[in-house]
RNA sequence: GGCCCCUUCGUCUAGCGGUUAGGACGUCGCCCUCUCACGGCGAAAACACGGGUUCGAUUCCCGUAGGGGUCACCA
């Protein structure tokens, strides 16, 4: 197995996805993985919508998948391609494959092929496509025909996989399969070769899933005498019980990650990274690290489970390393702020996002700041507000009020004094303070809620709270 | 079923013939402490199994078991 990858000269990989959906999490670790060995070696990252089949391909998922990108910081170099552009080049390729004789036209029926299908299927043996028409060219020229491929029957392909190592197939085992349909269109498999072809495609990162077809698709690139891209087939993500990434288990758009699920974009490319590839015991990787160190050579043969709660914590940890502004404005929306409490929001950020581990936890966790009075009470803070309690408030109030600086010092040197002259600790009379200012039993440390409403706001939440109400 | 691939703590992984098998998430305990987080310290936790090769296998080879992928005029 080759290692020289870090010398070779230029590199053009592409992520070519086919709009029949939104930009899953798997899809979205490949176009990282593309994204990187490009920039890593400085070469061309091109991207393709795979769109050959026009009746599943639509407007919105193509959308979905350049905004996911865009979202991932997953930038492509010129505009992105649409294969169904290419079909005339499709059909020329394999027309001069037909001149060549390493195709043929063959007129076999649904019914003949169906017939091959279920004698196969009858004597338990693999079907294979066996067409009478392999070796003739006297079909009937104007009816409907589809052009396949003459596949090698005798010897073995190898493919020295970058991923999964030497792959050999016998070639007995591949068949003639599909180049141009009878009406005319060019299959996946034709086009994917052509267009990697045409666009100088040298590293071909994709799924694992593909790995099969990449003995289809060398048989036309050596038929065409064009030069062989190197394969790289990264093992696919399954779900957290090892059965294939569903729905319930993240097999998600990347905007529900980023919409449902509140993740920050740093969060999710790091934590695809490392997915499937590791370097050493590094686990929180810079985009620019990640850029140097990205290599094929690292990538596991195994597949991987998704773990959704890595995710949360690596998210959490960027959320705490995030710009307040700019966590600010994110959260905004969802709490429907003017100028003057956006700008509150992000005075009170880096209390607020130590104790978040998605965007929608961080704008609850700010919500006590723009709630209005009277507050509601949550029932585990109702409970810390008994008659012993209002009582404490009742008696902190003047001092509060009296209280010629309201700043944190101040506000910290008083609530210490009044619960020392009351002979309680500090927490007997803090977790009604906290009921009372922020409706909840956890927030930010007291002192800085109380800093952060101000003095008016604070006052009057704890008078709201000094007696009992009377319903 | 045929073909191809995979197998280190629950999970993601480091390891590339000789290690007390390392890190991270999660879990548990302790510390910090006005709550919750954050942070710090610590613990439990893995080489699927059986044969070889070798002075010595987690590491190399072969089986077994388990898992995955793929077998369209879909991509």
């Amino acid at each position: 197995m080759s290692k020289e990858s870090a010398k070779i000269p230029s590199v053009v990989t592409r992520f070519a996805p086919s709009p029949t959906g939104f930009l899953h999490i798997g899809g979205a670790r490949t176009a990282l993985f593309n994204w990187l060995f490009a920039r890593h070696h400085g070469g061309k990252f091109v991207l393709r919508i795979e769109d050959t089949d026009k009746a599943r391909s639509t407007g919105p998922a193509i959308d979905a998948i350049l905004d996911g990108m865009k979202w991932l910081g997953l930038d492509w170099d010129g505009h992105e391609y649409y294969q169904s552009q290419f079909w005339a080049r499709h059909a020329e390729v394999a027309h001069q494959l037909l001149d060549r004789g390493h195709a043929y036209r063959c007129y076999m029926t649904q019914e003949e092929l169906a017939a091959q299908r279920e004698t196969a299927q009858a004597q338990r043996r693999p079907f294979r496509i066996d067409s009478q028409w392999r070796d003739r060219d006297d079909g009937p020229a104007d009816t409907p025909h589809v052009i396949r491929l003459k596949s090698a029957r005798t010897g073995e392909t190898l493919i020295d996989d970058k991923v999964q190592g030497r792959v050999t197939v016998r070639n007995g085992e591949l068949d003639d399969f599909i180049l141009l349909r009878s009406d005319g269109s060019p299959t996946y498999m034709l086009a994917v070769v052509v267009d990697d072809h045409d666009m100088g495609v040298t590293h071909v990162i994709r799924g694992d899933d593909h790995l099969n077809n990449a003995f289809r698709q060398i048989g036309i690139v050596r038929a065409m005498g064009w030069p062989e891209p190197t394969y790289a087939h990264v093992p696919l993500i399954h779900g957290a019980d090892g059965a294939k990434l569903s729905k319930r288990h993240g097999a998600l758009g990347v905007d529900s990650y980023r919409d449902d699920l509140g993740m920050l974009p740093e969060a999710v490319a790091n934590y695809l990274l490392r997915l499937g590839w590791g370097h050493g015991d590094d686990e929180i990787i810079s985009r620019e690290q990640a850029i140097e160190w990205f290599d094929l050579d690292h990538v596991g043969k195994s597949p991987s489970r998704f773990d959704l709660k890595k995710l949360e914590n690596l998210n959490g940890h960027y959320i705490r390393e995030a710009d307040d502004v700019r966590l600010a404005e994110l959260i905004a929306p969802a709490l429907a702020v003017n100028a003057a409490q956006k700008a509150l929001l992000v005075e009170a950020m880096p209390e607020l996002k130590a104790r978040a581990h998605d965007l929608h936890q961080l704008a609850d966790g700010a919500r006590f700041l723009f709630a209005t009075r009277p507050l509601e009470i949550d029932e585990a803070a109702s409970a810390l507000l008994g008659a012993d309690a209002r009582q404490l408030l009742a008696s902190a109030h003047p001092v509060l009020a009296a209280l010629a600086k309201w700043d944190e010092a101040s506000v910290e040197g008083a609530i210490r004094e009044i619960a020392e002259s009351a002979g309680v600790k500090l927490g007997k009379l803090a977790q009604p303070l906290r009921a009372a200012l922020t409706g909840r039993t956890t927030s930010p440390g007291i002192f800085d809620v109380l800093v952060l409403l101000g003095r008016d706001e604070s006052l009057a939440r704890i008078a709201d709270q000094m007696v009992e109400p009377s319903e």
